[in-house]
DNA sequence: GTGATATTCAACCATCCGGTTGACGATCTC
DNA sequence: GAGATCGTCAACCGGATGGTTGAATATCAC
């Protein structure tokens, strides 16, 4: 597992990684506010965010005692860029975007729900 | 792992699987000739292909004795659509993209490379 | 310095994943 | 029907993955 594609769409499989690339693309988050809507431990919440920084998705800056998270989109370029290559896809229609966003988070987030 | 995006990112997470979508995308073909370029088992190749098969990425179709193998482009589209949403990516450049597959083929097959 | 907060580390566990091999079922050829 | 070819199935294996808990580290507040 070495290279980019792989890590990309490897940390894009998981759902609840892609619900916390859903909630930074709101805002900058820091790791216990990532961690607060799920129901699973905040180890098992950094240990996902380890992943997606490994795969470029994000960056973690520590400012005093707090790790700020931030959404990087660029990292998804290349992946988007394969998959294109299959189809050429309609252009984005975003409120379908946001419908299936809410969807995705509600599944995942079951206090939304 | 029951989200479709689950199955379809973790089907695009493999390079093998990449590879073997990236042969589809010039032409149909039979499971023994996809199994051809790779050093692994035809057992292995047949794992893989049932994969994207489930993520619905190919479709498999039994003609005598052997079954073909074809591109369903379209399941990449909710993945396409969720991952643009995350940034205004330019229009795609097909050149780079042919580039990009002839690296990941060359990577992934030994005799191309 | 003490204590609370924020985050990771380490060890552990169950399950999944990607590969192997050998046997099997189906189909074609003769 | 006999034998070859196509593809999958089943059992197995090692390593990765996703979760847990408890201890450790770093920072803030007092």
């Amino acid at each position: 597992m070495a290279q980019p594609l792989d890590t990309v769409f490897s940390a894009l499989a998981d759902p609840t990684r892609r619900a916390i690339l859903a909630m930074l693309l709101e805002d900058d988050m820091a790791v216990t506010d990532v961690a607060e809507p799920f129901k699973m431990s905040l180890a098992a919440i950094s240990k996902h965010l380890t992943v997606l920084a490994e795969a470029g998705l994000i960056a973690r800056e520590r400012r005093g005692r707090v790790i700020w998270c931030k959404l990087e989109p660029d990292a998804m370029r290349a992946a988007s860029v394969w998959m294109q290559g299959f189809g050429q896809f309609e252009p984005v229609d975003l409120d379908a975007f946001e419908r299936f966003l809410e969807g995705e988070l509600a599944e995942d987030r079951p206090e939304a729900g």
